[in-house]
DNA sequence: AACAAAAATGCAAACGTTTTCATTTTGGGT
DNA sequence: ACCCAAAATGAAAACGTTTGCATTTTTGTT
């Protein structure tokens, strides 16, 4: 036998408000909604009878009517990520200023999950959604788009995504670094990447890194591409082993993450940064600026893309159609700290 | 151009599913809820139908009626920390294997901004909400227990909470660091612990600290207490400054994040760790395992607190209210690593 | 084959708001 | 005081689903 004494008993709904207020439930949604058009008195009665019934209104129920639920989702390949957690944040914050709140999920780089959670959180009725990065399947995209949802992509920027994004130039920073050290001389380095199959930002990182070593006129033997796993231990592992193959003189780093873990890989082996070795990486993630020494990074304003990604989502849903298509670059900033320095001479 | 479908944009709603299946929308319903109660052609049919249609169902015009949402929130202080994170992913993984989402929000310290939160989930309406800590205002905790919303507090454990917890004991953590490092033999040690007003998981542990010291006999004096902010370059920074006044053998931190800014500290100082000072933290955030060296710690189960909390609070509605208060404690792990050894003999 | 019990399905009334349209009230110009 | 437009309010019909109850269909037993 299921508990189905489960109605509202002592809740008040916006009957009883109205009721206690004299009012009808509809001048109560008025003030609840658009408050400047009930007359003064009535509103301060209003706002008695909803104070002592500790009235909270059931957003839900309204949704049904007007097509706007109050939630916008947020999909991000994971949640326990420095980085993303950054953007998170500001992305939430700044919803909650707008009368939003975030319904978030991590599909953990898997287009399958993604797809599901897509279809959960149209289940929920979100007014918008921010996808991070341009890889996603078709499916997911074509059902927010049947229903008119208005959804972005983050954390990329590309001159012509199909979606509206926000985002910075990956290509660009995987270029910034790589100019960085060979700009200081280094030849003998390693390049160490995440795994970019499904995986815009890393591609198109070491797409930019590679770029800028033909530039500079390295062979394409002398530009040395490791696969790196993103997680901080397992990069000490395998930087520690690729040193031990063949010394370098600089690695190049994907991410932070990385570059995290070759500096303590550096550290263990007894190698002095930057003296024996340079390292740099990309994101300057939280903690990065203060390790010892400070890692050479480049800065991607995690806070300002989940900030404006917000601040998108919520004017698309108030403009509805008439609101155009755009697409924004966040400002990278290269960030030289005590990581790099030119090679020794041999 | 649609007139056949008079549904609002081309969306194909439950009646139209019912329509194309040739039953009725009830029945409908009931595939997806209880799929054992239609016959196996139908529920064929119906399932053909809403394939057909891409049918997505409205989960928020559902819950109007069974009062339920599948919807549960969690509160913290900040997602942009790397141990809530991990929490946060574990909850939410486990949220979604549950057939639930997410809502999440972050109150920054803030009681007041933290009722607010809780207001708005409610107006949400979430059937469950996990809290960090046991320092929570009277009212948000009132509004949740008049409408018998489940509420469980999270990330600490105590005997005696008002709401049902689970987490791990705080007070037992500091103990564990500091006669850690007093067995050791050090005597010469800083405390250094977040501000432990409005978070009593920093007060605990420092009560634990306090209680060790004293049964290894150290003096009120010798205890010496700073407040640190928990922030790696400002606790680097405000260590620094520390040292510079009196030289330590050790470093009690309250966290793992004070802990990397102290070692980050103590390198730019030209100490050698663990030689010339011993540094603890609690937590074992991501990364303290590979930091050179790596950081003694105590392990916090950060993603087993966030699975036990989901599956709890989804536990709480199906058993309504034939389930009972709980409190559960998680263990605490003591790991040793590179960064504390025995105080150099002078 | 007949019948009752059980299972499946349909009908229509909710659920708590919002919104359209109609009605009342207000305020300012004579 | 009167009138009219404008502003405020009320009445009732939605919104898309679930569910209690009624009805039909199936199943199992003789």
């Amino acid at each position: 036998m299921n508990e189905r004494i489960r109605s509202r008993k002592g809740v008040p709904g916006i009957v009883e408000v109205a009721q206690r207020a004299g009012v009808s439930p509809a001048t109560v949604s008025r003030y609840f909604n658009t408050p400047h058009v009930v007359r003064g008195p009535t509103r301060k009665r209003i706002e008695q009878a909803a104070h002592d019934l500790g009235y909270i209104r059931d957003r839900m129920a309204g949704s049904m009517h007007n097509r706007f639920s109050g939630t916008i989702g947020l999909i991000v390949p994971t949640i326990d990520n420095a980085i993303f957690a950054e953007m998170i944040e500001a992305f939430s914050t700044r919803l909650a200023q707008h009368d939003r709140t975030m319904l978030i999920a991590a599909h953990g780089y898997d287009l399958d999950r993604e797809t599901a959670i897509v279809r959960s959180l149209l289940e929920r009725r979100i007014d918008g959604v921010a996808l991070v990065g341009f890889d996603h399947a078709d499916v997911p995209l074509n059902m927010l788009a049947k229903r008119e949802i208005p959804a972005i992509s983050i954390w990329n920027y590309a001159p012509n995504s199909s979606l509206p994004c926000i985002g910075a130039d990956n290509f660009e920073a995987g270029q910034l670094v790589t100019d960085h050290i060979l700009s200081l001389g280094h030849r003998k380095v390693a390049f160490l990447f995440a795994d970019t199959k499904g995986n815009d930002r890393a591609r198109d990182r070491l797409d930019g890194a590679k770029s800028a070593a033909k530039t500079h006129g390295l062979t394409d033997e002398e530009i040395a591409v490791f696969d790196c796993p993103y997680d901080i231990g397992q990069a000490k592992q395998r930087v520690t082993e690729i040193l031990q193959v063949q010394p370098r003189t600089a690695l190049i780093c994907g991410n932070d993450v990385i570059g995290h873990g070759a500096l303590f890989a550096c550290q263990a082996l007894g190698l002095s940064v930057p003296r024996d070795i340079s390292i740099v990486g990309i994101g300057d993630f939280r903690g990065s600026a203060h390790m010892e020494p400070g890692l050479t990074t480049v800065r991607l304003p995690a806070r300002k893309i989940g900030r404006l990604a917000a601040d998108a989502l919520v004017q698309m849903n108030e403009m509805g159609a008439a609101s155009k298509p755009f697409r924004s670059k966040v400002p990278l900033t290269f960030m030289h700290r005590g990581s790099t320095a030119p090679p020794q001479r041999a």
